[in-house]
DNA sequence: TAAGGTGAAGTTTTT
DNA sequence: CTTCACCTTA
């Protein structure tokens, strides 16, 4: 579709909601499952449903009322929704277009949309409504743009551009933006606007808390600014449908006439906004009463416990129910796995489901196919010390003899810890005695903070171990990608002044500050976009003759591919626009490092263009889906966050950095108090459900944080992790090396189990001793205490008369002098947000001992030694590094 | 304009 | 200890 924009309001066939569809419309796929589903009241079970366990075929045969599905981890979610949507399809009870179904990423809507193709034929491809509540909100905005205070050609900024607006909204005000930094306020900003606060609602005191006051002020700036720019941020995507719905009912009406079946994927991450827009669309407007059910103010404190409201709910939904045309919600989430508090997500938000949604059938789904017996213990215990849950407890039906427990290890500090789990890895590569070997993608390790993964990084890279890195600079955060968006946008949007403000001088065209000022504030004056006022002021004499030439210049450029737009391919115009605007040329001229890369991700660029239509819809893609997709076909280690773990599973996981402070995580604890102690509980229960068998969990008792070495004690939710289910496991040789005095003084045995230590009884010292009693919820346990006594001990013996931080030095240069030359300092992370670190042990090195080579980071430089496939390289310019030679190329 | 020095800050991340 | 942004200097 080359106008995406222009779509008639109702897609379904006839342009009315029809109750039931005929059969065969929406592919043949549909029609021949609901000609199968049709035979009769009693007719039989149609095949998508039948491979499901009785609580998953609830869920999905409960199509009509709200519906909230408990979906524990590994307990089939995806299957349960995606198969519900089929059986909505199949039945003949709403068309593709009448279903609205929103998860969170990018990467859950793909999933859906294939698995329900895997399910019920083409018919998918007419599911326009399946997305994330960000695009679907583009969508809603794109069709209603005026009601919104936009033009439907709206650009949709993100975090650097809102940045950069900000900061010069904060320099306008006079402020000084160091002390008021703009990262700060776009994270302010973005707080209230998932709360859905316009600049008139936002707390009083979160508006004097910056800029000496003028915290309302300056976000009313901003959203003036952006309208000028006919520009929305991500929060906006979500908040400008709201109000748009609010202020205008007959719109809201029509969507409410349209949307028969609501689907929410993980529902305990909606933040307050999404809660609103949910609710907005989900519920009828109630015969004589107001749109929105709970009044202006939809903050969570003052509403459903009214009782008032809640009889009002009760009767609205007791109407809705005989309703024909009742719009049918079903949530899926699950309480326990809510991690998001941190970004305004809501777990209020599904505890409260019954309330607002009353007559809710709630459906727990707790038999879990994914972990062993161990596993599933072990998490439910840990994860039972959190109050105010739903409550759920997994179980397998499952059991298996073999299966090993959770397997707690210590390690004197983060290098043995990479070390130790580097072996661990390298032990289950090797074949078992039946022969059968574990492959590394089926493998991860899984961290708090994203500092832990450079060891691990460093430690794979000596070993040869191939790992891949998740998250990280993502492609299109890098600068050369977003130059070329720039470009791009200007094209296509000529009033996008961020986007021209960016390239104006890029590559350096002699257009310094003082034009982009003048050009800036005759812009503003005049009301017209900066290319407009660049238009005319090349005319006048406002400008000295050489940045007069210079501008008009970029001007006639950008009219020129402007009118190229719709009569030139689009891939072909970005090659046009990079070597004419001399683009190209300036990074073919760069000699540092990177400048080779950074071509090769243009181009690489250009080829991710051709799977879209036209510039525009290439656009509107890159805006919403900034991810790249990573490629799976290597095997490799996975390391990543346990955020971004979340809904994967892993055949064997490794959990390293269990110690106060870092897990639970400090600030957590500062600035969440009690709650922000349970989301790091369930960020753990996250952790420990990812593993299928094999979980390896890890504290060490030295950690260097800042550059500073600091003495760690472990984590309290190594004590609330249930006895039965875990062993703790001695680490041999790496762990035994430094001594015994020094391993009572360094933290008294943790992993010792049975060796005597002077701080009293661990229960880590008792693993598996009959009788040993079962750990309270409090933080009293045994291990705790001693946990506690431990590091004032160690302190006091190590140091004398530091206090009880908890913090103390350990010497600076030893360890450095123990690390070797070469090792510490090799980046991998480079390319794609993801780099692979090949190794290719049985072939030999392509190059020889004086080659110059090429390498990403480091530049050029010449090979100064070989073993295996890991060469010593003298750099130019980064001195002597070891390196695999998968990421050098001959020069 | 580019390179080098200085200083501050340093969870988690999507859209 | 690192990274990154910004400011100064040639």
């Amino acid at each position: 579709m080359s106008d995406p924009f222009d779509l008639p309001f109702f897609d379904e066939p006839g342009g009315e909601p029809a109750p039931n569809p005929p059969a065969r419309k929406g592919g043949g796929g549909i029609a021949a499952r609901a000609m199968a589903a049709r035979g009769g009241p009693q007719a039989q079970t149609p095949d998508y449903v039948s491979g499901l366990n009785p609580e998953q075929r609830q869920a999905v045969e409960t199509t009509e009322g709200p519906v909230l599905v408990l979906a524990g981890a590994g307990t089939g979610k995806t299957r349960v929704l995606t198969t519900r949507i089929a059986h909505i399809l199949a039945t003949g009870r709403a068309y593709p277009s009448q279903i609205l179904a929103v998860t969170f990423t990018n990467k859950a809507a793909r999933e859906m949309k294939t698995r329900i193709g895997v399910l019920v034929g083409e018919a998918v491809e007419g599911m326009p409504w399946l997305g994330t509540f960000h695009s679907i909100g583009v969508k809603l905005l794109r069709r209603h743009a005026e009601l919104a205070g936009l033009r439907s050609n709206f650009t949709i900024l993100d975090t650097d551009d809102v940045i950069r607006l900000i900061k010069q909204l904060i320099q306008a005000e006079g402020l000084d933006d160091k002390r008021w930094p703009a990262r700060t306020f776009a994270n302010m900003i973005d707080g209230w606007k998932n709360k859905g606060y316009a600049p008139k609602d936002i707390p009083e005191g979160d508006a004097r808390s910056f800029a000496n006051g003028k915290g309302r002020e300056l976000f009313q700036a901003y959203q003036d600014r952006l309208k000028t720019l006919n520009a929305c941020d991500f929060g906006d995507l979500l908040c400008l449908p709201i109000r748009m719905f609010r202020e205008h009912p007959d719109v809201l009406a029509e969507y409410h006439r349209k949307f028969r079946y609501i689907l929410v994927d993980e529902y305990q991450d909606t933040n307050t906004a999404q809660y609103m827009w949910l609710r907005l669309l989900a519920q009828r407007p109630r015969s004589r009463q107001d749109m929105t059910p709970q009044g202006g103010d939809n903050r969570p404190s003052d509403r459903s416990d009214a009782p008032a409201q809640a009889s009002a709910d009760r009767r609205d939904a007791a109407v809705s129910a005989n309703e024909s045309q009742q719009i049918n919600i079903c949530c899926v989430g699950d309480d326990d796995q809510s991690i998001y508090g941190w970004r305004g997500a809501e777990v209020d938000n599904i505890l409260r489901f019954e309330k607002d949604f009353p007559g809710a059938t709630v459906i727990r789904l707790e038999r879990n196919y994914r972990s062993t017996a161990h596993i599933l213990g072990t998490a439910s215990h840990l994860i039972a010390h959190n109050e105010g849950r739903l409550g759920k407890t997994l179980f397998t039906e499952h059991a298996d003899p073999d299966a090993s427990k959770v397997m707690v290890h210590a390690a004197w500090d983060s290098e043995e810890e990479a070390r130790a789990v580097g072996e661990t890895i390298e032990q289950l590569q090797r074949p078992d005695r039946d022969g059968r070997t574990h492959n590394l993608n089926d493998m991860a390790i899984l961290v708090r903070a994203s500092f832990q993964m450079r060891e691990f990084e460093d430690r794979f890279v000596t070993l040869g171990l191939n790992y891949r890195v998740i998250g990280g600079p993502r492609f299109y955060e890098r600068q050369e990608i977003r130059d070329a968006m720039a470009y791009f946008r200007v094209v296509a949007q000529p009033a996008d002044d961020l986007a021209f403000e960016r390239i104006v001088n890029t590559p350096k065209r002699g257009l310094g500050e003082t034009t982009i000022r003048t050009l800036h504030d005759i812009a503003r004056a005049r009301g017209v976009p900066m290319l407009t006022a660049a238009e005319d002021i090349v005319e006048t004499e406002e400008l000295k003759p050489k940045p007069r030439a210079s501008l008009r210049n970029v001007v006639e450029n950008f009219r020129r591919w402007q009118k190229m737009l719709d009569n030139t391919p689009h891939t072909e115009l970005a090659e046009i626009i990079f070597e004419e605007s001399g683009y190209t040329d300036m990074w073919k001229n760069d000699r540092s490092a990177e400048a080779p890369g950074r071509l090769e991700n243009l181009k690489e660029l250009v080829r991710s263009m051709e799977e879209y239509e036209s510039l525009r819809s290439f656009l509107e893609h890159v805006a919403l889906v900034m991810d790249a997709e990573q490629n799976a076909e290597q095997d490799a280690v996975t390391i990543m966050t346990l955020h971004s773990a979340k809904g994967l599973e892993y055949e064997t996981v490794f959990l390293p950095g269990w110690e106060e402070g870092l897990f639970p995580h400090q600030r957590s604890l500062d600035e969440g108090g009690r709650s922000g102690l349970e989301e790091e509980r369930r960020l753990a229960y996250v952790g420990v459900t990812r593993a299928k068998r094999n979980l390896h969990i890890w504290f060490v008792s030295n950690r260097r944080i800042h550059g500073l070495w600091q003495s760690t004690i472990p984590s309290r939710f190594l004590d609330e992790l249930p006895e039965a289910h875990v062993d703790v496991q001695e680490s041999g040789s790496s762990y035994g090396g430094y001594g015994g005095a020094f391993a009572q003084g360094r933290g008294g045995g943790y992993g010792n189990a049975g060796r005597q230590n002077p701080y009293g009884a661990s229960r880590f010292d008792n693993v598996g001793s009959p009788g040993s009693g079962s750990f309270s919820n409090t933080y009293a346990t045994p291990g705790w205490a001693r946990a506690q006594a431990n590091k004032t001990a160690a302190t006091d013996r190590n140091w004398g008369t530091r206090s009880g931080q908890g913090i103390e030095r350990i010497g600076y240069g030893e360890s450095d002098s123990q690390r070797g030359a070469g090792r510490g300092s090799v980046k991998t992370r480079t390319i794609e947000g993801e780099l692979i670190a090949k190794s290719t042990m049985d072939t030999p090195s392509a190059f020889s001992v004086g080659d110059r080579v090429f390498h990403q980071k480091f530049g050029n430089g010449n090979v100064a030694a070989i073993e295996g496939n890991k060469l010593t390289i003298d750099f130019d310019k980064a001195g002597q590094k070891r390196v695999l030679d998968g990421f050098v190329t001959g020069v």
